[in-house]
DNA sequence: TAAACATATTAATTTTTTCTAATATGTTTT
DNA sequence: AAAACATATTAGAAAAAATTAATATGTTTA
């Protein structure tokens, strides 16, 4: 029962902060995918994938796990699944009133 | 019940991917504050304040209102204070094993 | 063991965010 | 109505993150 540091919850929140990495989230949400599944089914380049791949691992949020030449990758755990749930679940009410955040001071 | 477009939903975690946001979230996640005394209790600059302020209201995170000179901030409703408390939940889990996002293509 | 395959790493560039400082707007008080 | 106060806006500079392309590493297959 430590305290989140802000630092350590930054990275963590980091980890969802960004088109690719949600698609990759998304994309091994319910089961395990290999690099180059999750290559293809995001459409992304095998390098940036990568890449974000090593990002959301070392935010925490997904694991690894090699099987000869392939390696797959999964959510962390089920607290993430949750975790994604609830953020569509919260953006169905504040949806429709949420303006551009134009002073993209973010 | 509209499908959260990726864009939106980016945009609103975007809300919570920055330190001091985070900060001004947690002052007022009990309670309304103005934004001196959010200033204050952050130990930021009036600017900076105002321009996150207007990026988590963008996000749809927050709102405001105006009682004379001063603007009152708010969490926008209770599942944001739900999902803030979520994050510190689901961050117990992770937290030890959280390597550093070093290749930060983040 | 060489070629093919899957993934990772690196470095350079580009893009996006953030910060700072100056100034503007709007409200209240004197 | 001028001064003081609270907040917002703007523009430019600085910092951080993302993309790309090239290359490296490690595993399997022929």
């Amino acid at each position: 029962m430590t305290i989140t540091t802000m630092e350590t919850k930054l990275k963590f929140i980091h980890g969802f902060s960004n088109k690719i990495r949600l698609q990759i989230l998304e994309a091994i949400k319910f089961e395990e995918k290999t690099v180059s599944q999750i290559v293809e089914e995001t459409n992304g380049n095998q390098s940036n994938i990568s890449q974000h791949l090593a990002c959301l691992k070392g935010c925490g949020l997904i694991v690894s796990r090699q099987e000869g030449k392939y390696v797959y990758y999964s959510l962390r755990n089920a607290k993430i699944h949750e975790l994604l749930d609830m953020f569509d679940l919260v953006l169905e009410d504040v949806e429709n009133d949420v303006a551009c955040c134009q002073n993209h001071v973010d």
